[in-house]
DNA sequence: GTTCTAGAAC
DNA sequence: GTTCTAGAAC
């Protein structure tokens, strides 16, 4: 696997920068500004209504970067069509691409893929759920019939699993041993189509600056929902329409005061507890390899992992 | 989702 | 004066 798995080339993988014609329509709309007041009104108003396109495509989830994992879905063949720093693994129902914006040492996304065929048949173009369905976790639940949703989060559950073990082999490669992963949904995305992280219990990262940044994917706090829990919400047969004020109530969470979410102590601003999480870390490293040292190996092997 | 930046916090 | 956050823009 090699360097390819590595955060560092995360960023490489990162969304393109957004193109801004804005400047140059404005030059050329204020070089003509004199030759007719006509035709200046007419410019001025094809200015705004593109302007007002721009602005609701990137509140309907179809911008360059909101629109992005909808685009990867929806791919025939997304193997050929994604470079690999892109794309981890793909399977007949699911991809795992890498997070553009990692928020710990690893971070990936898991999509269903549409149109998403039948088990029994993986090579169809049939689709068990219609593609609104798939635009979040809420539409799956109100959208998709109870089979489909058992169906599409079982495919995601399964590819989170296989995403796991290459990030457990790479995080005993780079650092000599095992640590957590989270499995969830966010309560509310921001980016368009259904997506499950699967992210490394660390938060060291670039990309992690803002406190709702850090809230956004704390285990215990209401807003990172596991994906086991969202599977017993329908196995249970658990009121979806009060699972889904819940989600909706979530947005609150995030201004949740910044604490460490391993040992609660508070802080004061994200710069210091980016600090204290690189010392939770080298702590819970150091526990570990002193383990391996004494034992040989991380976990015992009647011992369930963490 | 990110970037940018004004002004709050220090 | 510098650091940091939060809100608007994209």
């Amino acid at each position: 696997m090699g360097n390819c798995f590595s955060p560092s080339t995360f960023t490489d993988s990162s969304a393109e920068p957004t193109p801004t014609p804005l400047e140059h329509e404005q030059t050329a709309a204020s070089s003509r500004r004199l030759s007719s007041a006509a035709k200046g009104k007419e410019r001025v108003r094809d200015s705004l209504s593109r302007h007002h396109r721009r602005t609701s495509s990137f509140l309907m989830g179809t911008g360059p970067s909101l629109g992005a994992l909808r685009t990867y879905a929806t791919l025939p063949n997304p193997s050929t069509a994604l470079p690999p720093s892109k794309l981890l693994l793909s399977t007949p129902n699911t991809i795992a691409v890498f997070d553009a914006y990692p928020k710990s040492k690893y971070h990936f996304l898991v999509l269903p893929r549409y149109p998403f065929p039948p088990q029994s048949e993986p090579d169809s173009n049939r689709s068990i759920v219609p593609l609104e369905a798939l635009d979040d976790l809420k539409s799956l639940l109100l959208k998709a019939d109870r089979r489909a949703k058992k169906e599409v989060l079982r495919a995601m559950a399964d590819t989170a699993r296989e995403v796991e073990e290459m990030i457990r082999d790479e995080m005993l490669k780079t650092e000599g041993f095992e640590w957590k992963i989270d499995v969830g949904f966010h309560a509310i995305p921001s980016m368009k189509h259904v997506h499950l992280h699967v992210i490394s219990e660390d938060r060291i990262s670039p990309a992690l600056k803002t406190k709702k940044h850090h809230n956004s994917f704390r285990p215990d706090l209401g807003f990172f929902i596991s994906i086991m829990e969202v599977q017993r919400w329908i196995q249970d047969d658990q009121n979806t329409l009060d699972r889904i004020e819940s989600l909706s109530g979530a947005q609150a969470l995030l201004d949740t005061p910044l604490t460490c979410f391993k040992c609660d102590e508070p802080f004061s601003n994200i710069p210091k507890l980016k600090q204290h999480m690189e010392k939770e870390f080298a702590k819970e490293k150091e526990i570990a390899l002193k383990h391996i040292a004494r034992h040989g190996r991380q976990r015992s092997s009647d011992e369930e992992m963490f």
